[in-house]
DNA sequence: CGGAAAGTTCAGTCAATAGTGAAAGTTCAT
DNA sequence: ATGAACTTTCACTATTGACTGAACTTTCCG
């Protein structure tokens, strides 16, 4: 109930905990909580129960039961049933970044649809809002194709690493 | 001293701007103000003052002060002042895009950044955490490089364009 | 089934962030 | 130099978003 990242000899890397939960939570429109949850998970052994999370965090049951539930929809935490037992535990899964570039791909895509709609609602603009508009629309254009290209090379690369394991 | 987008024509845009502020605003980590702001600037033919998009904004002079601060420091709208005039006016930038993904760069290159100081802070860890951390590094390390090549391939690709016109 | 343990939801509180407006600071034509 | 026009700064207010904790729902062992 004391320890802030639990007794597992972690207890120097807490302000780097709170780093996780900054930048990452940021990254990935997290509030911090998240992303110190993502950094206490991503440094611990063994899966964790929502109890050593709880503690682990120093959070109220509520916010490590949303924050739990945001990680795993977010595909960088996965959480199970250990056989026989009645709680679920949570553990940071090995494709996690995956999960991050698809976030960010999905970021961009609703730009595109942004840049896309507003090409329609404005239309017969004068020559220069029009080639603004047509500007945005190309970058982000550019930017989902490419992501798209990104995240299936970085999964390729990974199996082949994965599989020389 | 009304119409939230001045007397441009412009009337029916102001729900799209307001979607600018909300989405690039999000995305670029703005406050909505400035995504409503560099909509209206995008949706401008002619340079405007700070007073017109006070105007147009229907906010303050000191909120608008700050958001055009932010926009220029991001790259997006560029500030000049009109030859005999004492007022400045601002404009939306032909490679205001280019500003964006720079923008991504950096701010990945800070989680990259992260990773290193997270290796190096939580070093000798057992093999499972040091692996997650390792995967960490490489992505970000991946996400760096790629982004820097993408940001290299648009601006060429824009120069190409431009000078196709 | 009954009920204890685990997990989720949600109204309320607290903290962080955005925006206002007036005062202070700059700039430039005269 | 002076002062009017314009811009920035900053203490305050409003808004938004995160976290808490208690009430509620679900799960599953006996």
């Amino acid at each position: 109930m004391s320890s802030p990242v639990g007794d597992d000899g972690l207890g120097a890397v807490n302000p780097l905990i709170d780093d996780f939960g900054l930048h990452i939570g940021r990254a990935m429109g997290w509030p911090p909580m998240a992303g110190r949850a993502a950094g206490v998970l991503m440094l611990r052994e063994a899966p964790m129960t929502m109890a050593e999370l709880q503690d682990a965090l120093n959070a109220s049951k509520g916010s490590v039961s949303e924050t739990t539930r945001l990680l795993v929809v977010s595909g960088t935490v996965r959480r199970f049933k250990e056989p026989g037992s009645r709680q679920y535990v949570y553990e940071w899964r090995d494709d996690a970044w995956s999960g991050c570039l698809q976030h960010q791909l999905e970021q961009t895509t609703e730009l595109l649809t942004l840049a896309e709609s507003a090409r329609r609602r404005a239309a017969d603009l004068p020559e220069r809002q029009g080639a603004r508009l047509r500007e945005m629309h190309e970058y982000y254009t550019f930017m989902v194709r490419s992501l798209d290209a990104l995240l299936e090379e970085y999964e390729a690369a990974r199996d082949t690493r994965e599989s020389a394991t």
